[in-house]
DNA sequence: GTGGCGGATGTTTTT
DNA sequence: CATCCGCCAC
């Protein structure tokens, strides 16, 4: 029991308490994986059969290293632990049950991607304004009703949201996310979702399939509790329903998926599904210096609605958050890149130890080019994960339709690739036929002469012919040799190695290492069944850090702020601190989002140990054009006693002496005094009283306006005619206004009257 | 059915 | 700035 040593009363408390629901409330750095490693850890212990224990992450890179971590303390029989991320556990248990829902055993998981081009195809079947019905709009939507248990009928049938939908113009979307659901179970097709949606339609409509579960498992761990949704919260709750040996761990301040659906509440609200619950609270961070624990305390004060917590550091005091200012995104990473340099010199230290953290995966950039010029390593996580380049998702929707030929993205997307003369033409008129003959798209094709006309069948029956080989190729052969013949006789690899081009070849690149990564599959010994469908289960739930060739390699770490969650290093660098990029201008419409941002800062202030660095640009490049920046509100609301600016306030030196006597000596009339706004505005409804008219105004007949002319306008002033143009009635006059600059006014409207 | 070109359009964040 | 999409000519 040597481990337990280590913990401190609460953290001890929390390990012991194995039996019955329990909520730890944990601080950011308050060595909450270690406790959940523990407590594991005491349950094997204590006789606890590993079978029996669901730990649920929300990375899978977080679930293998508490399997890691596990093993360290109980060695081997971590292994038979049920933990993954809510997605592949139960995309698991839904390929055991799948029958019990109609659904194929090897049914295919759609990703974003996969999802938002169903729902494109679908919005143009139905001839919908791909602007009001924008597919991310549409998929969103889709998303959070499934992760509200909202199935298309239900929101189709639900007056509410009909009449809201309504309201905004878009009706149709009840048809489109029916049509929706109908298509991906025509393709035997499951999107992200509804891995948790069907899982809960599962445990309903099987109550003697969620019986066999909630006897599996005996022992439920939900890590980073604040981030389940509605969906994953009854999951959890059906699953713990008997045993009630359920424990969550989270800290409401460190919630950030708020946007996918992630709901407070289930926090908030433990206490009420389970009277018995015991909570402890992890207060203490041992993680970083008083400086960092402190700023941060002063950044989350800002927030309304959080849970009290007080969260405390008694490691040294430590050094000042330094704050940078920078001309531009460039400069920027320039001056990271060299205090990471200057930093090794004068402390030594490993990259690794270093980590750049950003709002947006845009903002990598200029860092890398910053790192790139003075050669310090560096890795990026996430970003375009490996699985989702398209020379993978490409090859992978081979193999996708060995193994379920009705997948219609799949389809769509190598039907003609490389080129075999099949264009959109035909692949409209297979998915007409399988919906008048009412068969599944791969009797369309595979019946092609039967269901289509003789010209393009000829091309679709050699694409069926091909896809039957590779159908019994991969039945007969390990993974790596039925995905290298896939490969070889899809075309694909050919086809990439002929493109000669940098980027062809790096593509040529990555497919070998896919192959590479399925014969390392083909090789485990760990696994007893090792065909293609097998690698295959989970691929589309794989992100970028499962592809990690090398984790203990000593680079600097470049993420975003999401993907640093329950990461920690001695330095990090948060960088991009600036309005409408952090926070998002896309959260400044409402005090939810704002806050949400918020506790992201929070988070990534979190991540540090020993010292921490800001920075903002004065400048930065945005879709191409240098936009200017201000700095980002957090700064404000940081305490000012922990920071420290690295550069002198920006003082524009000032004089109180003028030119005005001068002025008035040459007679000049000074137009300056009078406040002008920036901007022209754009409406007149909003304009200002900036000009009392003269006495008697009366426009005059402005038919023989001639440009160089004085005129004066009943609102906008006195201003000279710059241009003239159009024809009698539709003449345009370009007018420059003293008070107002330049504005067009048609003459046949604007009431003129000319000075002089 | 293919390929090239110009224009629109997009940046949150992840399973 | 880059990519993706639609439109047009072969």
């Amino acid at each position: 029991m040597d481990y337990l040593a280590g913990l401190n009363p609460s953290q001890r408390a929390a390990v012991e308490q194995t039996e019955g629901p329990v909520m730890i409330v944990a601080g950011a750095g308050s060595g909450k994986t270690r406790v959940i490693t523990y407590r594991v850890a005491h349950l094997v212990r204590r006789g606890v059969d590993p079978f029996n224990i669901l730990v649920l992450t929300f990375t899978n890179k977080a679930a293998k290293e508490m399997r890691e971590r596990i093993m360290r303390v109980v060695g081997d029989e971590a292994k038979n632990i049920w933990m993954g991320t809510f997605h592949s556990v139960f995309a698991k248990i839904l390929r055991v049950e799948a029958e019990h829902i109609g659904y194929p055993r090897n049914f295919t998981i759609y990703d974003t991607d996969d999802s938002k081009s169903l729902i494109r195809s679908i919005l143009k079947e139905m001839q919908l304004d791909d602007k009001l019905y924008n597919a991310s709009f549409v998929y969103n939507r889709i998303s959070s009703a499934k992760n509200n248990l909202i199935s298309a009928q239900e929101y189709s049938r639900n007056e509410q949201i009909q009449a809201e939908d309504f309201s905004n113009g878009r009706g149709q979307l009840g048809q489109i996310y029916l049509t929706y659901t109908q298509r991906c179970y025509k393709a035997g097709a499951m999107d992200f979702d509804d891995l948790l949606f069907k899982t809960n339609v599962l445990f309903r409509e099987y109550p003697d399939v969620l019986h066999k579960y909630q006897h599996k498992f005996k022992y439920l761990m939900v890590d980073e509790y604040q981030d389940t949704n509605f969906s994953q919260y009854l999951i959890v709750r059906k699953l713990a329903a008997i045993n009630e040996n359920i424990c969550v761990v989270g800290d409401d301040a460190q919630s950030i998926y708020a946007f996918r659906g992630a709901n407070i509440q289930n926090i908030l609200n433990f206490e009420k599904d389970y009277p018995d619950l015991k909570v402890f609270k992890l207060e203490q961070n041992y993680r970083s210096t008083q400086n960092i624990v402190n700023a941060a305390n002063s950044i989350i004060a800002n927030n309304k609605n959080q849970l009290k917590k007080n969260v405390f550091s008694e490691n040294e005091t430590g050094e000042k958050i330094k704050v940078c200012r920078a001309f531009s995104d460039n400069e920027e990473g320039k001056i990271v890149a060299e205090a990471i340099a200057q930093e090794r010199a004068l402390n030594g230290g490993k990259y690794r130890d270093f980590a750049i953290l950003y709002r947006t995966n845009a903002q990598s950039r200029a860092m890398e080019e910053a790192l790139r010029k003075i050669n310090i390593p560096y890795k990026i996580y996430g970003g375009t994960s490996f699985y989702q380049r398209k020379e993978i998702k490409d090859l992978i929707a081979y193999f996708r339709l060995t193994f379920n030929p009705n997948d219609e993205e799949a389809i769509k997307r190598v039907i003609n690739y490389p080129r075999r003369g099949i264009g959109d033409t035909t692949v409209d008129r297979i998915l007409i036929a399988a919906d008048q003959h009412q068969v599944t798209l791969w009797d369309v094709i595979s019946q092609a002469s039967t269901y289509l006309d003789g010209r393009s069948a000829g091309p679709v029956g050699i694409f069926a012919t091909m896809i039957q080989g590779f159908q019994v190729v991969a039945k007969g052969h390990s993974a790596f040799d039925a995905a290298m013949h896939i490969a070889q006789h899809s075309g694909i690899l050919k086809n990439l190695y002929e493109d000669k081009s940098v980027e062809g070849l790096s593509r040529y690149e990555n497919i070998q290492e896919l192959l590479n990564g399925i014969k390392e599959f083909s090789e485990r010994e760990d696994i007893e069944e090792k065909g293609l469908d097998v690698f295959m289960q989970d691929v589309a739930l794989l992100t970028n850090d499962d592809n990690d060739k090398d984790p203990n390699a000593d680079t600097v770490s470049l993420m975003t702020i999401h993907s640093s969650k329950g990461l920690e290093f001695p330095h990090v660098f948060i960088v991009g601190l600036e309005e409408n990029l952090f926070p998002s201008q896309l959260s400044l419409n409402s005090r939810s989002e704002l806050e949400e941002e918020r506790r992201l800062f929070y988070v990534a202030v979190t991540r540090a140990e020993k010292k921490l660095t800001l920075s903002y640009a004065t400048s930065r490049y945005r879709w191409g054009t240098l936009n200017n920046c201000e700095p980002s509100r957090f700064l404000d609301e940081l305490n000012p006693a922990y920071l420290e600016l690295d550069f002198k306030p920006r003082t524009v030196p000032e004089s109180t002496a003028s030119f005005a006597d001068e002025r008035q000596a040459w007679g000049q009339r000074d137009v300056f005094t009078k406040p002008k706004p920036k901007v022209p505005p754009k409406t007149t409804a909003i304009l200002p009283k900036a000009h009392t008219p003269t006495p008697g105004f009366t426009p005059s007949d402005t038919s023989n306006l001639q440009v160089g002319m004085e005129v004066e306008h009943e609102r906008f002033g006195f201003g000279k005619v710059i241009n003239l143009e159009g024809s009698k009635n539709e003449i345009k006059a370009t007018i420059f206004f003293r008070e107002l600059g330049q504005k067009q006014l048609l003459l046949k409207f604007a009431k003129l009257r000319i000075v002089g």
